[in-house]
DNA sequence: AGAATAAACGGAGGCGCCTCCGTTTATTAT
DNA sequence: ATAATAAACGGAGGCGCCTCCGTTTATTCT
């Protein structure tokens, strides 16, 4: 997991949330992380009381830290689409643009994969919570834009696409049925967009 | 309770469900009484545990006759729907034209109010099965109808009014906030209405 | 009427939800 | 370093959900 990373770049407590203790802070981290899990593998009906055991906690810690389902699952959701938007700038020091860029977007679709899971869950936070999508999905074109611009600049992809053009091609992998070959057709969208992305780039 | 006319005016078993056994039946009734008056007192998410207590069956019956909580909700809708609806007939039996229809629309407003806290749910429920709000709320125009061609033609309401009218003017009662006075409130629509179905009328 | 049988009953049991509160532990003050 | 204290822990307990299956009962057949 690079969970350990993001922790140390970005503090994850906002504005308005007293600083815990440094327990209390461990226990809530391995909460996330084994909900996070939990929720990729069972939907967001995973039962709690198995988190909580996972996360080598008591129920009451995960009540206290997250008083509803639904409070977890926001957390999870916000926590998981900084991992990933935080991903980019550490491709981008590890790899070349294009390669940076495709990895980046691997990714993209197996956090999309974890979320259709939660579609339910989502739907409801999102009408209690309009600030939760606008906060979240404001951060991925932003990162997404950072990694093109790179792969532009380097001359390894062509200049006439942005980052909306490259989501809206990624979005199809939303409403893909659930099928076993899901994961696959994934992938090979990735990288068909990624050849299309190359073609006729000063560097080809 | 007005229910025994009820089954013995329509069999509740439409097409495609075989006779049930005496015994059966009779649960079923019994749970089906149980739970209105459980959704009505605490809502939808009342334990269906103490609804078969009440029914004085056990849980077993309960999810035999009603695999889901929603399978229970739809049936007690469907059922309190036919039983306004039945009760148009009777009261026009019993009552002057004008005071049938008056009774009519108190019962009407009663009825909605039991619906709102079973608003959630109910939303659920007509996304994954459309034909329920047909079928339930074709009914009610149809038995208002009769209502008031029978007050026209006695010459006790005006006649420049349908059944759409009434029905339009008696909604404004799904919206009301939910406060103490909602009954009183809902009584004085119903007369206020009433005495402007009365004006001018021909027995006037 | 009485036996055979198919249908219905109902509650125990296993699991999850959530709360409450006695115990443990990090932090602060001396 | 030690004591005091505030914070966090965690699991027992009470309740609800749902299933499974041994027991009871209505119905059918002779």
């Amino acid at each position: 997991m690079a969970s350990r990373p993001l922790s140390e770049l970005k503090d994850d407590t906002p504005p308005g949330a007293k600083t815990l203790r440094a327990d209390a802070r461990r226990n809530r981290d391995k909460l996330i992380e084994a909900a996070a899990q939990a929720f990729a593998n069972h939907g967001t009906a995973a039962s709690l009381e198995e988190i909580a055991r996972r996360a080598g906690v008591g129920v009451g810690t995960l009540y206290r830290h997250f008083p509803t389902r639904e409070h977890l699952v926001e957390v999870v959701y916000r926590h998981e689409v900084e991992v990933l938007c935080n991903a980019a700038e550490e491709l981008s020091h590890e790899h070349a643009p294009d390669q940076a860029l495709e990895e980046w977007m691997h990714r993209f679709v197996g956090y999309i994969a974890t979320k259709r899971g939660m579609a339910d869950s989502l739907r409801i936070l999102l009408n209690s919570n309009s600030e939760l999508f606008a906060d979240s999905y404001g951060m991925v074109p932003i990162a997404l834009k950072g990694l093109i611009e790179r792969a532009v600049a380097d001359g390894s992809i062509r200049a006439d696409v942005d980052s909306t053009d490259v989501l809206h091609a990624l979005s199809g992998t939303y409403s893909m049925p659930n099928s076993p070959e899901w994961h696959d057709r994934s992938r090979r969208l990735v990288r068909l967009l990624m050849d299309g992305l190359r073609w006729g780039a000063p560097k080809a």
